[in-house]
Parts: C-alpha cells; structure tokens; sequence
RNA sequence: UGGGGCGUCGCCAAGCGGUAAGGCACUGGGUUUUGAUCUCAGCAUGCGCAGGUUCGAAUCCUGCCGCCCCAGCCA
C-alpha cells in the first residue's frame, strides 16, 4: 500500500503486538479474509479487508482470500468473481493465496471421522423441528438426543452411508456431543455436516451431497491454513468456545487464535446481505454496483476512490464497542482524496442561456484555465468563450436574497476563469418563465479586477455552441432514515427508501474538454462536485454520475434563514 | 428472567492509578476568480449511575441501570 498515512493501533494489533514479543507462533502473522460467496462485498466486508489485509502488510505477515462456500445453495461463481475483482479493487493482493473451504472437504470429512472414533461426535435422525425442541431456550437446558449414544461403528457407518448418498435431505446430521444443557447455546451438540443433495457446488461440482457447518469448518480451515490470528465480528464471540473445542479435540498442529470485533454501523445504509439481496432481486436498485448500494461495486461506480475507502476504515477504528458511523465521515474522506486528485471542470447543470450583447456574433475566443487552483503540475486547459453561454438557474435571481452573490438583475458577477459580467434585462415566456438573460461584459477584467468596484460573486458557465449535452445522475443516500432498519411496527427497511435517491438530468452541458473522457475518470465540477465517468458512457451518450457534493455552506445559510 | 459482549464530547475514538489525545461535525476569524480548498481559534472540572478503596480513580472494588448478540440441518 502507498498510503502515508500511519496505521491508528487498535487492541487487535495490541494482541498481536504482545504475541510476537512473546513470541507466540515464532512471531510470524498470518490473517485472512474468508467471504462468503453469496453476495456482492459492502462497506462492512471493506473494513474487515483493510484490517485483516492492513495487519498482514504492516507486520510483514499474509493475509489469505478464502471463500467460505460451504453452502452450495446460496452460493455462486459470480459472487466468488466479484468478490475477488472487488478485494483487488481494494488494493489488497492476495498472491497465490486464494483458497475455499471446499478445498478442505476431503480433510475434514476425515476430521470428522476422527471425531467419532473419539465418541464426540454422533450421526443424529431426529428431523429439524425435532431437533430445536430438544435444544431447549435460552432459559432451559436442552435434553439429550435418543441418538446420542449410537456406538461408534454405527455413528462410522452411518455418516460413511450419509456420505454416500443413502440417505434424504434432513434425514440425518453428524453432530458434536458436547452438552445439551450448556448455557452457551452453540455447544448444545450442534451440526456439523447436513445432507445437500441436488446442488451443483461452483468448486466440487457433485462431488459430494453432505456439506461441513460453519463452526466446524471455519477453526480447522483456519488450522490448516496456518493462521495465527483469525479476525471476525462480535457475534460469533459465542462460537469461540466452539472453534477451540473443535481443535483441542482434534489432532492439529496450529490453534489460532479467534479475536472479534465489532461490525461497523453505517448511517442510512444497510450491510445485511440478505436486504441488499432484496433490494437488487425487487428492482430497487439497478444492480449490486448501483451507485446508491454500499457494496463496494457500488461505491466504485459511484466514484469512491479505493484510498478514500481505506482512509475511512482507518479513520473508524476497530473496538468492540458497539458504533454508529454518520456518513459524513465517510463522504469526508472521499472529498479529501477527490479535492487532491480530480481535475476540475465547468458543467452546467440546470442550464440557463445568456447572451453577451456587447460580445461580437460569430466570434469566440479561448481562455486558458488551470486544472487544479492550488496544484499547477496539472496543467491548465483552453475552454472557449464566445456570445451565448449557459450559466445554472441557481446562479441567477431577479431579486437578491440577503447574502447572495451571485448574479442578479442588474448586477454583476465574475465568470469563472474569465470576465465579469453584468445581467441588463431579463427575458420571459408566456408564463412568465425565465427562458435567457442579457448581458454585457467588462472585457478588462480578464485575469484582474475590475475598476473601482468590487465583484464578490463567482459563477460557473459554459459556451453554448461548444459545450456538450451531457445526461448527469445526482444521487444521494438510498435511505431517508439513519437507521433503516428501525422500521416501526409492521414496517420494514424498504419503507425507508429515499424516492429522491436518483435525480437524473438529462440536458446538461459540458465544457468541450469533457468530450474524451474514458470510464472510470474523476472530475470536480467547479462549484457543484464530484463526478465520475459511469461505466455505462459513451462519446456520443456521455453520463456522468455524482460521487458526492461539495461542502456547501451557501446551502446552510439559506436553510438557516429559512 | 440462561450465557456472551458493550457503555469516554452530537458521531467515531485514545486512555490501562497521577489529574480527559486525535478525527468528523459544529461555532467564530483570515486567505481565495470554486459560498470549495487551505488556515487560525473555540468546542468534556467531565468519562452510564451510585457507593467504596486511595494523597490521587475514566482507570481498582461493590451494587445498580441501559443497549447489543445467541434457541438455522445460514455464515
């Protein structure tokens, strides 16, 4: 990573910090990442990347990509692409290291065998209602399975049988025999492989029709893999005595060690996949990289850059206290990496047309402009100026409020990288619209002030005959209500959906520069934003997409004075 | 009311017995051909509450209170 940025220390990295003066596994850090490949990756997965990626690259360790496909049901090809695109995207390499738990299957159907002729682990037929019966709640401990006590070359066969194929979906699990009547519900005998027949896994194909759980494969994934500090959220705190169970009862050469944090909270946004799922299968979205999700799909087309991202993982910190993030943290950072990088542009947004009356017809001139007002290595470019313009209907009132310094009847305002210009009269439609104004020019003012008066406002334009039409996607947060998920009675998430998430302008004009921009570019509308090319653009249908606003303190004012 | 966590400024978050870092937000000043950027200043006699220990407590002890997670053959 070529951040400057020194990584903030947090208790995690304290763990690790006294570890290797302790020198617990020869010193040596070895983290991964392991998705579940069922979904696109959101803003939650992208701190647990940088934290688990981050620790690996500051203490010279690995950090292993590993997909947790251990439910060829929900999982697919596709997500395990994206999410790979995704982490790259990101910033992070994991080398040669990509794994799948399935790549273990074979080892831990032996693991699990070694389980039952330990007589801690038995083949169960109670059926699943069965079963949640005879967990008992959290209040009352849960009774034994009749089953519990097959011999061990029954349990041996059976599960061999299982896995065979000979038995039914649901018909029979291998279960731990631990102790129904734990207070920690997890060690209440849970399953460890259940019976999947007719799905086709996207790595072992139809290979096997018995699939491993979670606690069981996600310790000894890690064991095999050699990994010393595994790093998930807070809810699986009460899976850790699970996931030490399972190796000390194996025989295994390394027990990492299962640290937790907490998962980030977002305002406005939701990070449960299975909502976001909902939201791109109803058509609430376009896509999991619609610009409004908070996949990282999604923030890429938006314009997010990866290092604003990683900043903002950095900035939020890793505890296990439980967080409220605002998104102004978030859109904070995108702006400083955005202010630094993106050429700055002129685009007109809500066009009005003026024409400069004492600018001769037919004659235009070009103006040269730097790119960046406080970095000159980016250069400047020639933006044409000539008698008819457009400015934004934002920039013009008839009358002035208190404050305002922009261009009024009557009044002057400079022109952005060129002259100061003065409104004379006003035309109107029919209906009393504003269709165009008239105005004149100080043709002295070009690159200085003018005579004997002072000129406070600046506003943005382009040249009619130059620009280019353009379609301008102003997006703002997916949902109305910082806490979504708090819907009331009989209510849910989708409730809270912002209808003006999506604003799209389709009569936008653009200065002529614009015209060769490839997907992906960055720009600052001077005065307006942030914009990205979108993926979707085109020369001859050129879009643009907002990434996100300038800080606005007019837009404060104004709604302060009401 | 079983078990596991968490409670420090509006939001994150340092702190680990020696008298409350930092960031975001906010407020005010300066610079500015982006009401942007940049810059300067201000912003917790207080650390969920109540007791106790101590010369000294956000930090230790006790008791409360509040919030989150767990009863998938999901991860």
């Amino acid at each position: 990573m070529n951040d400057e940025t020194i990584p903030a220390s947090n208790f995690i990295r304290s763990i690790i910090d006294a570890d290797i003066a302790a020198n617990k596994n020869q010193g040596r850090v070895a983290t991964r990442f392991p998705p579940e490949p069922n979904g696109y990756l959101h803003i939650g997965h992208a701190k647990s990347i940088c934290l688990n990626f981050g620790i690996a690259e500051d203490y010279q360790g690995t950090c292993n990509l590993r997909f947790d496909d251990t439910n060829p049901h929900k999982e697919n090809i596709e997500f395990v692409e994206a999410i790979k695109r995704d982490v790259h995207w990101l910033g992070y390499d994991w080398g040669e290291r990509v794994y799948y738990a399935s790549d273990y299957f074979e080892q831990l159907y032996d693991y699990a065998v070694q389980l039952i002729k330990k007589g801690k682990a038995y083949v169960c037929d109670l059926t699943p209602e069965q079963t949640r019966e005879y967990r008992g709640t959290l209040t009352k401990p849960g009774k034994d399975s009749p089953y519990r006590d097959r011999s061990m070359e029954e349990n041996l066969d059976l599960f061999a049988r299982m896995r065979a194929g000979e038995f039914k979906d649901g018909e029979k699990i291998l279960r731990a025999k631990i102790d129904m009547a734990a207070s920690n519900m997890n060690l209440r005998d849970p399953a460890i492989y259940r019976i999947r027949h007719g799905a086709v896994h996207h790595q072992t194909g139809e290979a096997w029709s018995i699939y491993p759980m979670y606690d069981f494969t996600h310790c000894l994934s890690d064991s095999i893999e050699g990994i010393t500090h595994s790093l998930c959220t807070l809810e699986f705190e009460d899976h850790r005595p699970l996931y030490d169970w399972f190796l000390d009862e194996l025989e295994v050469e390394c027990h990492p060690q299962q640290i937790e944090f907490s998962r980030l909270e977002l305002e406005y946004t939701i990070t449960s996949k299975r909502k976001l799922t909902r939201l791109v299968e109803e058509g609430r979205v376009e896509d999991w990289d619609d610009p409004r999700m908070p996949t990282i799909a999604g923030m890429r087309r938006r314009g997010y850059p990866p290092a604003a991202i990683r900043d903002f993982c950095e900035r939020i910190g890793v505890t296990k206290s439980s967080n409220n993030v605002e998104m102004g943290v978030l859109e904070n950072c995108v702006r400083e990496d955005l202010n630094v990088h993106a050429p700055r542009r002129m685009a007109v947004l809500h066009p009005l047309k003026i024409v400069i009356e004492n600018y001769p017809e037919g004659q235009s001139e070009e103006l040269e402009a730097p790119n960046h007002p406080q970095n000159e290595e980016m250069g400047t470019r020639r933006i044409p100026f000539s008698r008819e313009l457009y400015i934004d209907r934002e920039d013009f009132r008839e009358e002035a409020p208190k404050k305002f310094k922009r261009l009024v009847t009557g009044g002057e305002v400079r022109l952005r990288n060129a002259y100061v210009i003065r409104c004379d009269e006003v035309i109107k439609d029919g209906a009393g619209d504003i269709i165009e104004l008239r105005c004149s020019y100080d043709p002295d003012t070009l690159s200085k002030n003018p005579e004997g008066r002072k000129v406070k406002g600046v506003i943005h334009w382009v040249s009619a005959g130059h620009a280019i039409a353009a379609e301008v996607r102003l997006y703002d947060r997916l949902f109305s209500h910082p806490h979504p998920d708090a819907a009331k009675e009989g209510g849910e998430f989708t409730d809270h959906l912002n209808p003006e998430s999506l604003l799209t302008l389709t009569h936008c004009y653009l200065e002529a520069t614009l015209a060769d921009v490839l997907p992906g570019g960055h720009f600052q509308f001077e005065r307006e934003g942030y914009f990205c090319v979108d993926p979707d653009h085109s020369r001859e249908r050129p879009i643009f997409n907002r990434t996100v606003t300038l800080r606005d303190s007019w837009a404060r004012i104004e709604k302060k004075n009401g």
